[in-house]
Parts: structure tokens; sequence; C-alpha cells
DNA sequence: CATCTGTACTAGATGTGTTAATACAGTTAT
DNA sequence: ATAACTGTATTAACACATCTAGTACAGATG
């Protein structure tokens, strides 16, 4: 379900939390899902559990999930995000279409690769 | 002409880094032209000559600078930079885009973001 | 009641980032 | 040639974040 890279320099609660928000987006965890529980997944990646509780609590300030306490935590739906993410995700865009800019990389080529997103998602 | 965030956890030497290669990409340092000396860089930033290296030596390793002994390091062309960086690019983009569907954000919107682009260029 | 859930806290090991001081080799200008 | 600049290399030391380990508590569930 999730993949370390224990050598590459990235925290590991920060893959934990980035892999686990890929699932949310791409719907493999669907919304209202529940996650798996701190403690299965600490040992079915073999890490300690607070690793974890680190990275579902990164998600649920990113507004990707919510915590019941007793009952466990859930998939949040696209709505529930917090702005801070959405404002986030336009500056790295920006930063990164100006220096494919630089790169000779015409606008043209960008669009065809939202075009072929298009296409994937139907 | 940087500008550094010493409470904001990102390292140093990787805001140093990042801001060059926005100051090159964005033509405020041409291509070819000499980059600060490590240790004057240092001194105008208040911090370790080491730190400044490290930066050098990341932006070299990228592409976006080459250094030549004795004499110092300069703004590479974009032709020089390294096909790694643009991959890196092209993979964040994706991850960037394909979490932006997630929160809604249509292909319209992106497409108005580049269009924009386009014209400041001019 | 037993077992699951998240949460909180302390303590310690490890690695990275940063500073500091020093040294060496090549370039440039006087 | 001499002085002053350039990048580069090395070593030591400190601060801090990450991660692990162990333990504990409260709410939910069967």
């Amino acid at each position: 379900m999730l993949q370390l890279n224990f050598r590459d320099g990235r925290p590991i609660y920060e893959q934990v939390r980035d892999g686990l928000r890929k699932l949310i987006i791409t719907g493999v965890i669907p919304a209202g899902d529940k996650l798996p529980s701190v403690r299965s997944l600490s040992g079915s990646l073999a890490i300690n559990p607070n690793t974890i509780q680190r990275a579902y609590e990164a998600l649920e300030q990113e507004g990707y999930a919510y915590t019941v306490a007793g009952k466990g935590s859930f998939a949040a739906l696209p709505s529930d995000v917090r702005e801070d993410r959405r404002r986030e995700l336009f500056f790295k865009l920006d930063a990164i279409v100006q220096e494919l800019a630089f790169l000779g990389v015409k606008p043209d080529e960008l669009a065809a690769r939202f075009a072929r997103r298009e296409e994937e998602e139907q």
C-alpha cells in the first residue's frame, strides 16, 4: 500500500503523509473511508507508531483527514482541504512553470500534458 | 539580492540554492554572468562560507552553474541544465496538477494561468 | 470486560545542518 | 614576484530534527 525509502534523506513521516495524500487524491482511498490505524500501519511498515501519528497530524492539518477519538482517522472530502493548501499548490505550480519556460518548454507542451490528463480521467 | 528565513525549517543552503536558481531563470543574473564569490556572499548574508559552497555545489550538479578554479562560479545556459532536472520538474508538475484536479480546479483555470504568464513575458 | 482506537509524554540514539578555523592551488592585478 | 582574490578540502564541535522506545490514559466497540 505504501512504499518507504530509508536511504533518500526525506523524513519517514513526510513519505507516509505524501503517500497517503496521493492514495486519497487518486481515489484509492475514497473520501470518508477509514485510514489504517496508527498501530497497524506502523506494524506493516515496521516503523514506530509515533511516526505514523505525526503523519496523521500533518494530514489532518492540511484537511485531508479527520479524526474521531477512539474510532480512527478517515479520509476527508476535497471541500474540507484547507485553502492554504490550494495556495501552496498554485505557488509551487507557478515556480515550476516559470523554470520550465526558462528551459525552453513551450506552453503548448504543458497544455498537451493537461489534455492528456483529462482523457485519463474519463 | 537574496532573502533568508532562519525560522522556517528549510536549510539555509537550500534557500541560497533556490534563490540563486530563481535569479538565474528570471534573468536577473544573465547566463554567463559571474555569481557572487563564496566569501563575499557569505559575508553579506552573515553566514558561513561552507554553507554557500554547498549551495554552489548543488547548483553545479543541477547544471545551473559552472565553476572555473581561481576565477569563480558563473550562471550557465538553459541548454546546460541536466536532463534530470527537467524530469524532476515534470514529475512534480504532474503531482500538483493531479492534486489540484482532485480539489476541483478545472483545466481551464490552469490554461488561463499559463496564458497570463505568456503575456507577462512580452 | 477485553480490545481496539487516538493521544500524550519522557528519554535517548542518530543524522543533518551549521559554524569555525585552517590550509592549499589556481587566477588576477599591481 | 608579490599580494589579493578565486574555489576547494578537511577537521572538530555544537544545535536541532528525526526517529525509536516505552509507558500511560481516555473513548469506542465487541
